[in-house]
DNA sequence: CAGGATTAAGACTTTTTAATCTTAAATAGA
DNA sequence: TCTATTTAAGATTAAAAAGTCTTAATCCTG
């Protein structure tokens, strides 16, 4: 499970990713507003996306938030470790330091095929993806 | 990521567990200090265990936990839900309250499949499993 | 160049999780 | 029945995560 901070900053990410196609910039108030993320605290956690170089900022009115080209190819990953840790995906499920095959926790070999498919889907989805994350079947027909 | 409750409960069932099939009980401070786990923190937790019914536990000397032959069939994923809430498989991996097909948070579809292997796991693997987890290929070889 | 709009930074507070401490209750064995 | 051993229960404290507040810096517009 991923703590708050990851889960706003996708979310952040996916609003930010949507407005940077159309070339424009996004307001944090925006993003707060819509998906009812504490303001100030979704504040801090951009800036400190931006202090990364994840995510670009402007300062001033008509300014905001947006992704340049490069950065919308970032791995959700990089992004995940910068907030949650670097060792989040090396860690097991159940959060033991130092679990692997040779010392492994009591549920290692029975959870790592799924645990690994995870961290590899983490590294392949891009902030691009964001923006596309409604599989066909759902969007043609309606009901 | 599961929190400490989970850990050590896994981790202590898998220990108690060991010793159930040979008939004998087990003391919290000997799963505490093999396994490095404060004594208190994990008491608390294996009584709240025992008090939902998932384990069994006798005072005095010669007491400590075990486990019956039933509630070795217990699926952790009922131990899990009960530690860390109900709705811990059912909510997704950012941890919004109602993502699902019709409102679905940024990456609901990108890891849903992944989810969705991860939640059957817990649901099939056993307190007893606890007890096997380590492939033969492993365990024959050495080095 | 003044004023409003916006991000930046960091101190501060609140809430949750993790862990400890204290006292009680049960039970085996001498 | 006394004592040592063990779990039970709940109050308390500590640490980490989540969230707020305040002030500064930037920069567009008139």
């Amino acid at each position: 499970m991923l703590a708050n901070n990851s889960k706003y900053a996708i979310t952040g990410l996916s609003h930010i990713m949507e407005n940077s196609v159309k070339g424009k910039k996004t307001k944090v108030g925006e993003i707060a507003e819509r998906h009812d993320i504490p303001q100030a605290f979704l504040s801090k956690i951009l800036q400190s996306l931006t202090r990364e170089g994840f995510l670009s900022s402007k300062k001033g009115p008509y300014g905001g938030f947006f992704l340049t080209e490069k950065q919308m190819q970032t791995s959700i990953m990089d992004i995940v470790k910068q907030l949650e840790g670097e060792d989040f995906f090396s860690n097991c499920l159940l959060r033991f330091e130092a679990c692997n095959s040779e010392s492994p926790c009591p549920i290692h070999f029975l959870l790592i095929r799924e645990k690994d498919a995870i961290t590899n889907k983490f590294r392949k989805i891009k902030v691009i993806d964001l923006l596309h994350n409604i599989p066909k079947e759902l969007t043609e027909s309606k009901k």
